[in-house]
DNA sequence: TTGCCTGCAAAACCTTTGCATGTAA
DNA sequence: TTACATGCAAAGGTTTTGCAGGCAA
């Protein structure tokens, strides 16, 4: 967390912007776990902590912690965003299961090396890459085959 | 365009639901082109070509052909969706340029094991596999080339 | 002291829903 | 004839914005 606070002071000053305290705040209750999390769930965290930040603030910091990349923006298309830590997203993707909204994480080595690979025949400068698998998880395929829904197909 | 229209056919009788015009109105412009488009642009495209259907229908038809996997929403953070054909999916997936907003699809037969081998690791059942880079485009580089921006990093 | 920042409430945005009327089968 | 579908307008949920007062540097 030492790595992210510094990254957040640097882009901060460069942009002539303050560390406040609501700024801190928000800042070490995102990098204090790696889950991952929606803005709404942010607010009410920062609440139950005892430090609550207004919904305005945290939206804005969210979206200040994006553009220096320490975050994520993820859509499953749910009308919500889901951030994760940007350092976390190395060599991993998801699996979005469309029946119980489970996200599982998955990594594969080979992932860096595609976005590489795409990127370059592309001439794109790549800053994330992202991987969404939607399907049916193990445990609903289970669910599924004990209780068969009508018209499943 | 025939087959996608059996498939609707087939799914609205299946769920006991009518093929009504303007049903129809939706599903031939939505597979006339190959295009990405959002529901705002199709509701104006459909008003444009002289046959405008309300939006909530718009709304409701584009969740009966994404329910029967004629179509796929995609969803870049933007707060809206995007939709593409199901069909036009295989192998392909997008790269997001964060400065021109463009979107360029790209092409790697390799996706498709990739998507099954992680697939089959994690016990999932997939539906669809969403591959996106963002990033900056070839033409964004070399505009910031040109005209360089302030704190740029 | 200056200009950025905060919090509140209102606005904006896309999408969904209730309801009376219209229409496929 | 019966149920489903349409269109309008209003509601819904998340995110953004305007503004007066507060705070970092």
């Amino acid at each position: 967390m030492g790595d992210e606070r510094q990254i957040f002071e640097t882009y901060l000053k460069a942009h002539e912007l303050h560390l406040t305290q609501p700024r801190e705040t928000v800042l070490k209750a995102v990098f204090a776990t790696h889950e991952h999390f929606t803005a709404d769930e942010l607010i009410a965290h920062l609440r139950t902590l005892g430090t609550p930040v207004s919904k305005a603030t945290v939206y804005r910091t969210l979206a200040l912690l994006s553009e220096c990349r320490l975050l994520i923006e993820h859509d499953f298309g749910l009308g919500r965003k889901h951030y994760e830590h940007a350092s976390d997203l190395e060599h991993h993707g998801h699996l979005y299961c469309t029946d119980c909204g489970q996200i599982v994480e998955f990594y594969d080595a080979r992932l860096n090396s595609l976005q590489d690979r795409i990127s370059r025949q592309e001439g794109f400068e790549p800053a994330q890459f992202v991987v969404k698998i939607y399907g049916r998880c193990a445990r609903c395929i289970e669910k599924m085959r004990r209780a068969p829904q009508v018209g499943g197909a």
